[in-house]
DNA sequence: AACAGGGGCAACCGCTTGCCG
DNA sequence: TCGGCAAGCGGTTGCCCCTGT
């Protein structure tokens, strides 16, 4: 069956020829293709328009860069999707040169088994369930935990973590040594982890600068830490110097933080947290799928306490939370290099299972340059959101400039 | 050397969107 | 406002090539 726009001739189909791409290169240089549908007939080809502008854009087009994709297309790509999800086309635009076709057959084959290989869901970035359910060392089991979230699993396994089946095994850019064995060599006590005081809590935190090195990734690893900044390790409790690196140190079990940088935030609304793991509306809008990605500062019903936050977790999606060291306006949304001029960016996973440093690592000193242009992207957004129920959808926002 | 299986990539399919009369 | 058409886009398929047995 051809396509319905050109049903009623015969067409050819399958693979193009030389001489045919020859004839569309030469019709296409001479005129243009100002309506695809005259363009086969035109060029002397038995082909329907469709076909001629999916060969020209995805094959022929002069401007296309072929060949292998390098690490940073890679990890441009792994950010943008982190972001747009599976929508191919726009990340194309941030890889010139690329096909939307291309970065998706690229996704398919290539890096979306890499995220995988590495315990990772390439629909969300975050841990697969299979994978959350190895920090707790295969002990236990959600069965035992009512809450249902990974933290309380964790938290029923504290013992084991110390006993070297910690949560870091598994987040560590180490992790390629699968996922049952021992950890790499990193002594336990240098994680500072913050027990939650009620054992209902649902937040796993991360972002660990203080070890950075002791927990280098590998070359290769798509959450390395390309800025030479440390890091490395996706999930630990609390950043230990905060003071130094202007991190948002939060210990969300006890409603406390060491930093400020998260209850600016809101706004003025701040982010509060309580024994019992509810949040302040502002927070909650971040955790919200699309109003949470790009700020409407709305709490959905019924959003108030764990409740909320296990709904919020069906739909991962992860907000990158500026550094309050960088001084930039509440609600700004930002995606930094997080070097040490900067200090570390705490990215926060609105599945609230675990916060995703990633962007945070990849950057440095050497930050990407789509990392500038989402930065730009998501300072634009959010400043002109106004951070009320009124602001626009996310997702066209991010697209503004596309 | 022959074959099977898997991976990568080009192309197709069908739905959505935007434009225009 | 509605319908038709073309383009855009994401998901899927199928072919080709490489590698392992």
């Amino acid at each position: 069956m051809g396509h319905h726009c050109c049903s009623k001739q015969k067409v050819k189909r399958g693979l193009w020829s030389p001489e045919e791409d020859e004839k569309l290169v030469r019709y296409i240089s001479e005129h243009g293709h100002s309506c695809w549908s005259s363009v086969p007939k035109h060029a002397g080809l038995q082909r329907c328009g469709k076909s001629c502008r999916l060969r020209w854009i995805n094959y022929l087009r002069p401007d296309l860069k072929r060949g292998t994709f390098s690490e940073q297309e890679e990890r441009t790509i792994i950010d943008v999707h982190r972001i747009l999800g599976n929508r191919w086309a726009q990340i194309a635009k941030h890889l010139p040169g690329r096909t939307d076709n291309e970065v998706k057959n690229f996704w398919n084959s290539c890096i979306k088994k890499k995220l995988i290989a590495q315990g990772l869901d390439p629909k969300t970035h975050n841990l697969l369930p299979a994978s959350k359910t190895l920090l707790h060392g295969g002990g236990g089991g959600g069965a035992a935990n009512p809450s249902g979230n990974g933290l309380a699993q964790f938290q029923s396994n504290n013992g084991a973590a110390a006993a070297g089946t910690t949560p870091f095994t598994i987040s560590s850019p180490a992790k390629a040594a699968a996922y049952d064995v021992a950890p790499p060599a990193i002594p336990p006590a240098l994680y500072d982890v913050v027990l939650p005081a009620n054992p209902a809590g649902g937040m796993l935190m991360a972002h660990d600068h203080h070890q950075a090195a002791a927990a280098a990734a590998p070359v290769g690893y798509p959450y390395a830490d390309h800025g030479g900044n440390g890091g490395g390790v996706l999930m630990s409790f609390r950043d230990q110097n905060a003071g130094v690196h202007g991190a948002a140190s939060m210990d969300f079990m006890n409603g406390s933080s060491s930093s400020s940088s998260m209850e600016q935030l809101g706004g003025g609304g701040g982010m509060s947290s309580n024994g019992n793991g509810g949040f302040s509306a502002s927070m909650a809008a971040f955790m919200d799928e699309e109003a949470a990605m790009w700020a409407t500062a709305v709490e959905p019903p019924g959003m108030g306490g764990l409740a909320g936050m296990d709904q919020v977790a069906q739909q991962q999606q992860q907000v990158l939370v500026q550094d309050a060291a960088v001084g930039v306006a509440p609600t700004t949304l930002m995606m930094h290099g997080g070097g040490a001029a900067t200090a570390g960016a705490m990215v926060v996973d609105k599945s609230v299972e675990m916060v995703d440093v990633s962007s945070a690592v990849y950057g440095g000193a050497t930050a990407t340059a789509f990392d500038l242009d989402l930065m730009v992207e998501s300072c634009g957004m959010f400043c002109g959101g106004g951070g009320g129920a009124g602001a626009g959808n996310a997702m066209e926002q991010l697209q503004w400039d596309c």
